[in-house]
DNA sequence: TGAATTTCTCAGGAAAATCACAGGTTGTAG
DNA sequence: CTACAACCTGTGATTTTCCTGAGAAATTCA
């Protein structure tokens, strides 16, 4: 039976006192991740987001690792660097392959050695991001996977409703009102972690976190900036959602309050 | 000077409030806070402070000792200060983490150093405060690290309630009798401090000290004048609940009382 | 490769918040 | 009733925080 077994991950949601929407698997226990990178910062910052998702995760550092935590832990998803110090990425995944036939895998990859290995490999449904990356990248395309793995139940949509403004994460379509609206990604990065923390003050600090990479080193006024295009795009001329908390950070919320 | 003497002392003597929630274990027990700072007026002054909610507080100067201290007593949550004598704060991080990897943490942090040093830190649903910082502010980022991190017993909301008076603490939206009332931080601040103890007589020395970074150097009357502009938008018209219990100092309680 | 798009820095200016000061008001002790 | 202490609040200076235009740098796309 399934009761204990990670590969079923039926997508249930199931929606905490703050509103967030957090996947679960059917026996209600939490999604099982297993993150691989041999930068010990990358798992650690990895592992604190992920947590913070109300996944459990485990951490390996190297291939060997991977393989031998992964046969014993049997995560739901998987986070695999490509470049580790033991073996290549590409033995790594078969070795995962064979313990776990039909866990999604999210690569992890240098900006520029992407595009000839990595096609290929995410044709079985899985998925890549490039490093640097941000976390709320990672969390996003890892929710995608998981929710998409688990066929059975596709209940839960990928559209993030506030009021009468909606954002499709999987064909990243933003609309306010029924009209369609054309974001940048970055854009629409913000857009997603203020719509899915609505009705909640977030820090300039928290947004920078999650929405820009974790080696971003600029000025910290990129935000306003970005809330700003964010503004002109969305709340022009129409009931703001957007709000400002002076000296705590920024909100979203239906106009209508 | 600020010090009315016999007043202070008894409001300050005054023992378990009643209508205060007070945040606990899933098994009863209350919750455990670890303090790390090298300055030891600062530690002395948190662990006081956080005592007073009614918290289980132990105290570590440096980084080795937050560490040992951290496997003994395990806590439910650590304000860790970045600067710390003998290691790197994110190094104290770091092997924090292995010892307890759900705990939330709460930074210290000075004001000019956070543009650098916090990129990343607040990624896993932390936070942080800024040197100088207020024991109200410590106390509500710490109540809402708690809460979120799921430590504390009932997933207790984030709304507190007088009379027809409410204050969200994640919003930061206050109403009274329906009606939306837009508050400044500081006003913001205070008036979460009276609602945390209603019908309850606090001394304007307490209130700055609570409410004020610890460092504040100004004139008593801003109290005064705080309160005065609190009237205006939360009093004005209505049955007031905003009272001055003339040598005294100053409550709030329900309009019909 | 060149053009279009996107990301980000910088800086000026607007807006808001904080606080000191001081004169007015109210409660109360004597 | 008087005088004083405690409290209230208008005014405005100072500081903080935020917004946004302009353009440079980087990236993407044809």
């Amino acid at each position: 039976m399934f009761s204990e077994g990670p590969d079923t991950v039926a997508a249930m949601t199931t929606t905490s006192p703050q509103g967030r929407t957090e996947l679960l698997r059917p026996d209600g226990s939490p999604v099982r991740v297993l993150v691989v990178d041999d930068e010990q910062s990358i798992t650690e910052l990895l592992s604190m987001a992920l947590r913070y998702e109300g996944w459990q995760i485990r951490s390996a550092g190297d291939g060997s690792g991977a393989v031998r935590t992964a046969r014993e832990f049997r995560p739901d998803a998987v986070v695999l660097d490509m470049m580790l110090p033991d073996m290549d990425g590409l033995a790594v995944l078969g070795r995962l392959r064979r313990e776990l036939p039909d866990v999604p895998v999210l690569f992890l990859t240098a900006k520029d050695a992407v595009e000839d290995r990595i096609a290929g490999l995410t044709a079985g449904g899985d998925d890549y991001v490039t490093k640097p990356f941000s976390l709320e990248e990672v969390v996003a395309r890892l929710r995608g996977l998981i929710r998409r793995s688990g066929a059975a139940d596709r209940r839960s949509d990928s559209v993030l409703v506030v009021g009468d403004l909606t954002l499709d994460e999987d064909s990243h379509e933003v609309t306010r009102g029924g009209d369609s609206i054309h974001l940048t990604a970055t854009e629409f990065e913000l857009l997603r972690f203020l719509m899915r923390n609505p009705r909640r003050v977030l820090s300039k600090a928290q947004i920078l976190d999650r929405v820009w990479s974790y080696d971003f080193g600029g000025q910290a006024n990129v935000v306003e900036l970005y809330i700003s295009y964010l503004r002109r795009k969305i709340d022009a001329g129409r009931e703001p959602m957007i709000h400002t908390r002076r000296g705590a950070g920024y909100l979203i919320k239906p106009a209508v309050s």
